[in-house]
DNA sequence: ACCTGAACACCGTTCAAGT
DNA sequence: ACCTGAACACCGTTCAAGT
């Protein structure tokens, strides 16, 4: 049989990780879901921290950089990579808490994304350190852009949904409205209301504008 | 005598996060390091999920968003506000997994932040999608501009900081340089050795240049 | 090679009780 | 109002032992 095997745990952590959230992934949990002991999630697991790891390289060879033999402009390369990390942060929502946690250093996947991303930023003409700098604000933009709250879909079912975003937004709504005159007016949008259209394209846009008009400047 | 306090659970809470990490900072070494029970800290916060909530209000009311009564144009005012928000995350390592984990719906001085950035984005002329979606970006952005692992000052002495920065260098340099060449070549900067100026300056108008040219073209 | 059993040192939290 | 004591249900992990 061989029931247990690495990717048959990283694929149950996920999706306990995208339904209940990643501190309900537990190894324990794991164990049981499995019908397994605990303890045998240490053979192919160190520890906990590498289970991380190996759901963090999970997720990212999931939407692989192209190949080296690409031979667009650094623009619509990075766009892509800025869109793909999206799409991934929004198919999974864990990914994020996942990202965030990870010693991202120890991840393969994630040093091939950062790679591209430094290379990317040389060939738009910006220096060492600030390709660096860029590198990193690739991911975490991207994880603003796709933070909107949309995420309940796989958690729970649509009217539970419509209840929860329902009720932050009543929260929301009764601040004093002279102390956050703002919040209370953009309670609808603030809690999940934003179109698909606006974080998607007017998202990536703010991300990119800001690298295109620094490198033009050089 | 009267030892005990939000505050200063607060802030006993803080240097531990500062020093040893977030997940450092636990119900029970905080409440052995005030010589006192760990029940003694559920009288003056809920739980810990409202501890962290102290954490997050603590860290910023430190840079108290100025007052209404500011006239100066939308992009200075929100310069400051994530030169504020830098210094705020420079000044506290533990502040990005505060921010990170928090429920930011329930952190009063979060609240104004936000609010304060939700104006600004209106006055800029995004409708109130976009600016949702920038007042995300501004915190997330800061994080990413923050971020450079410049930290181990606080935890440790120069030389052991030198050290592991060290080891870190090392190991991205051992990796295999045909699959990860940029990597490989910037592993010195990227690993810690970015100028002051370089995340400061250079970051900032990262930012900002992107939220402006998007401001222009409406 | 792959998994189990028993045990250890830690968590957060509740609930009744003290002053 | 403010804190303690004892107890509960959870963690991750080690170590020796099984097949």
């Amino acid at each position: 049989m061989g029931k247990l095997s690495a990717t048959a745990i990283v694929e149950r952590a996920l999706e306990i990780g995208d339904t209940e959230g990643l501190d309900a992934v537990t190894i324990r949990r794991l164990a049981t879901d499995l019908g397994v002991t605990p303890m045998a999630l240490y053979w192919h697991f160190k520890n906990k921290e590498q289970l991380v790891v190996g759901l963090a390289d999970h997720l990212i060879a999931g939407f692989a950089p192209e190949s080296d033999d690409d031979d667009r402009p650094w623009r619509e390369r990075m766009r892509d990579l800025i869109e793909g990390l999206v799409r991934l942060l929004r198919t999974h929502p864990c990914a994020k808490s996942v990202l965030e946690q990870v010693d991202q250093v120890a991840v393969p996947s994630f040093l091939a994304v950062w790679d591209l991303a430094l290379g990317l930023a040389r060939r738009a003409g910006f220096d060492t350190e600030q390709s660096c700098l860029i590198s990193k604000y690739i991911l975490q933009s991207a994880i603003a852009i796709a933070d909107a709250p949309v995420h309940y879909s796989a958690r729970y079912t649509p009217e539970e949904a419509a209840e929860i975003v329902r009720r932050k937004r009543v929260t929301l709504q009764s601040l004093p409205a002279d102390r956050y005159p703002y919040l209370v007016e953009m309670a609808a949008p603030m809690v999940g209301g934003i179109s698909r259209e606006t974080y998607d394209t007017f998202g990536v846009d703010l991300i990119l504008s800001g690298i295109e008009s620094l490198a033009a400047r050089r």
